[in-house]
Parts: C-alpha cells; structure tokens; sequence
DNA sequence: GTTCCGCATGAATCGATAG
DNA sequence: ACTATCGATTCATGCGGAA
C-alpha cells in the first residue's frame, strides 16, 4: 500500500543527473538558485554567464523526463543597472532550441513581497512558473485544482491545499484523484494561469523560497500518485516533501551538504522509504 | 485654464510619426495589435513577422519621445501550436539593440479573464505592461498612485484615530489637517508592479482591449498635468479619453477609419480643443 | 480559549563609498 | 571608469506573549 519511495541525492545536478535513465521523470519542479543570489551555492552565477550555466542542466532534463512528462520552472530576473536583466528571455529561446516546447508561463503573485521603495521603481510581487514540455500531448489532470466558484480569485491556494491535505488523511490510501472529483460539485470553477500565495515567512524553521502550497498545485496538475517528481535544486526539500505527502514518488538533488542533512532530517520520519546516496556513491 | 490638447490623426503610425518631432511625448502607452489579430488591419501579422514589422516602429518611438520619456507596451504572446509564441521575448530583446531600456514589466491580472476551457491549458487570465526608457533617469510620480495597506490598515486606523482625537481636542484649531495627512500617508503604501484590473464587459459595440484604468494609472504615474501622451495604436480612444479626462495633452493614431471616428465622436463634446489630420494632410 | 498587539524576517534595489 | 560592499528603505506574514 505504501508504495511511495523518496531518493535524496548528495551532489551537483549537473553530475548527478547523467546517471539517470531515459524518460523516467513524470514532473521536474525547481527553482534554481537566482543569479547573483545563493553566493555560497553553485557560487553566484553572474546574469551574464547564467544562461550558458544552466543549460547543460535543461538539456539532462529533456532526457530524464517522459514523454508525456512536464517541468516547471521557477525564476524572476534581478534588477542590474536599472534594467531588467534578459537571462530568463534568452534562455527560454535557448532551451526551445534544444528541443524544449514553451507551452505556458504562470504568474506566482506574491502578495507578501518584498519591502523597499526607491525613486524610480515598485516593490517587485510575481515570479515565473514557466512550463516545458517534451511534446505537445502531456498529462494534466485539470479537475485535481479546481476552487470554489464563489471568490475563487480571492481564495487562497494554501487554504485549497490545506483542505486538500487534511481530507486525504482521513481517507487511507488508493483513490487520491477520485476521492477528490467526488467532493466536486458544478459549484467549482478551473483556475486561471494567475496564483496568489503569499511566501512562508518568518519564525518558520527553514524558510522556503517558495511556499510547499506552490509545489503541491503543480503535483497535482500534472501527476497522480505513483508518478515520479524531480527537483534538482532541492534546497530544504519542500517539493520532495510535496510530493511524500501526496503519494507521489520523488528524486531531490542538492549540492549543499547542510540543506542535504536539513531536507533528510525533515523528510525522515515520515512512512516512505528513503534512500540516500553521497556524491561518491553516485559515481 | 482649459490648456488640454488632443491630435487624433487617421494613418498608419509607420508613416504618420516620421512627420513628429525629436523628444516630444512624455509618456507612449499603447496595445498594439496582437499578431495575426485584427487581420483586416495592418495586414494580419503573422507572429514570425511580427518583431520585424514592429520595430521601425519602435524605432520611431524612441525618437519622439523625451529623454524622461515611458514607454508602456501592453502585450501578450498567443498560443501558437500549443505553444506560447517567442515574438514578445525577442521584440525585448530587438528593442535593447535599438537603444531602449528594458526597465520593467508590470503583471496586469484580469480578474475577469475571456471564459474558455482547453484539455492541456488554463484560461489566460494576464497580460504583460512592459515599460521602456531612454534613460536611467525618468519622470515618476509615485505618490498619485498609492494605495490603501493591507487589512491591518483597519485596526491601524482604529487606533490612529483615536490618539488623533485625543491629540485633536487637546490642540485648539489648525493642526487637523497635518494629523488627517499624517495617518494619510500611514496606511498608504506604495503598489507593487501587479495591477489588480477587471476587464470592462460593458459595450459590445467597440470591445475595448484593456479598461480605461489602465491607461490612467500609468498616466499619472508617468506624467503630469499639460504633459503630452501619445498613443500609436489609439482604437476607440481609451488612453486618449484618459489623458483629456486627467488634463494631459494626447495624440493619437489609427489606422482604420470607422475606429477614427469612433473615437473623435467619443472624445467630441469634451471642453478640450481638438484636431483632426487625415493621411493626406500629413503628407 | 479567543483576540489583539509587538516583533522579526525576507530570491529586493538604490546610491554612496571604497578599492 | 569600473566593480565590490554596505546602509537605508519598507510591508505582509506568522509566531508568541499579553489582556
């Protein structure tokens, strides 16, 4: 019955990713490191060298995700000398050269933003959640994610999730999917490519650059239980975690040690089976 | 007193803009036809032509509008072959070469966005408001803009007002009115680069693109009183209207006659002084 | 137990200062 | 001139202690 599986992995994704096989990720969910940002992590790509940096990645995510497989991409380009920088633009055109379809991007309205003010700018609210496909038929489970009718637009996605979260413990096992098209009434509406999450702040033990709700949406569009979820940026294992938590099997990948140790320690405990491989063994 | 101006000129902005003058315009807010919409106009672009079509007007843009100047292009890629056309990425990037500067791209989310369901998409529920400079250095009024806080602004106000009371009755007379702007400026806050917009669905008749409040937020933002917008792309006169209705000086340029008039028998009646060109007087 | 208030905390950005 | 570092700015959120 419990047939969820977790593989943590000690390394860089750009090693680490060669050893897997073909085809056999259902849903990467990532979101790298900024540029600039994470010094101490994959040593601050500079804007200017991070296309060329991140690419060799795309490209070993193209051959580990399925057919029919999906991958999410979280970024936002910095602000450097007053403009935008162009690195996200350049490397959707790039990665479309490799063979990469840009089906859709989502905007994430972070209604908690950052504060600051500045003579000749706002306070930057939205990131990317730009979605790859390998083909133009890939799986989407659109009912999973429907929300109230009434103020759906107002409606917190972590309210859903939660809601989500809490019925599925009460119900043991098999039928995840089903269970949920049960509750759903002509009362529910399909959501728009716009989500509004406010981030996890605060007094949290780890703070996530994302809140697990992100993460959680995107697993349920696009896989069921059983599937397979790759984040080869895991950090403190919010996607992973995710995806325990949602039946889903899942792959984390991260380079640093103590975010390595930080994401084992919150995801030990729970009832997956886990399995854990330094970079020695990787190789 | 009455120093508002509009110029609505009935041509095609390629040609009709050459005959302007070197840094005249303060702020440039359009939404120029999509690719391969209004195919009646313009020619129908297809989206492989589209930057390149695109950007002698662009060029032309650059050259009327002040050093100071905004430019605010809204836009959004369709879906072309289940994918998300690349012309809007690579007009960013054209735009850079000719000397713009890609300050910043504003999230406008529609809350009520065009109804619709498709098996592998969401209902497209935003567009991008890119804003281009000259310089580093532009007019920005960010105080006409600002809104009320969050929620906690409620208790804030409560308690605001009570020691102003008190504060109020202690002092005799004049003092009021630097309390009331005192908690003024307190439970404003700057706005984020999200607009929170729903489309007007009024009349049918001429369906506007965009709600006249868009236009008019970026108007006071970027401009002030006697300024002068301009809008190349004008259709039925949304961002015209709102530059008179705001006392900004405006012109306009359409291309298709029955949009012309309907914008001069809009904007007819108003106490501004108008103008009228049609191609042949500007050549 | 509720509700309320105080407080720390961010994938930020600019401008000035220092090498 | 050109690049690295630092202080100042600012607001939604969630936690913890207090009424």
């Amino acid at each position: 019955m419990m047939d969820d599986q977790i593989k943590l992995y000690l390394g860089d994704c750009r090693e680490v990713l060669t050893e897997f096989p073909d085809n056999s990720v259902d849903l990467i969910f990532t979101s790298p490191p900024y540029a600039d940002q994470r010094a101490n992590t994959y040593g601050g790509i500079h804007p200017n060298e991070y296309v060329d940096w991140f690419l060799p990645i795309t490209n070993q995510l193209l051959r580990v995700l399925k057919p029919t497989g999906t991958f999410v991409l979280n970024i936002k380009e910095k602000v450097v000398g007053g403009e935008r920088s162009t690195y996200v633009l350049e490397l959707i055109l790039e990665m479309r050269k490799q063979g990469w379809l840009w089906t859709e991007e989502f905007i994430w309205h972070k209604k908690n933003c950052y504060p600051g003010k500045w003579p000749n700018r706002f306070r930057d609210a939205w990131e990317r959640l730009l979605q790859f496909n390998k083909n133009k038929k890939f799986a989407m489970y659109q009912d999973t994610v429907r929300v109230p009718m009434g103020d759906w637009a107002k409606t917190r996605l972590k309210n859903l999730s939660d809601t989500d979260r809490t019925r599925d413990n009460s119900r043991v096992g098999s039928g995840f999917g089903k269970n949920i098209s049960n509750w759903l009434t002509r009362d529910m509406a399909y959501p728009t490519n716009v989500l509004h999450l406010a981030t996890e702040c605060g007094n949290r033990k780890h703070s996530a650059v994302f809140p697990k709700a992100l993460p959680e949406w995107f697993i349920k569009l696009f896989t069921q239980p059983g599937d397979v979820v790759l984040d080869p940026f895991m950090g403190s294992g919010s996607t992973v975690a995710a995806a325990r938590n949602m039946e889903r099997k899942s792959v984390g990948i991260e380079i640093l040690p103590e975010y390595y140790e930080l994401a084992r320690s919150n995801l030990d405990g729970g009832a997956a089976t886990l399995e854990f491989f330094s970079a020695q063994e990787v190789k």
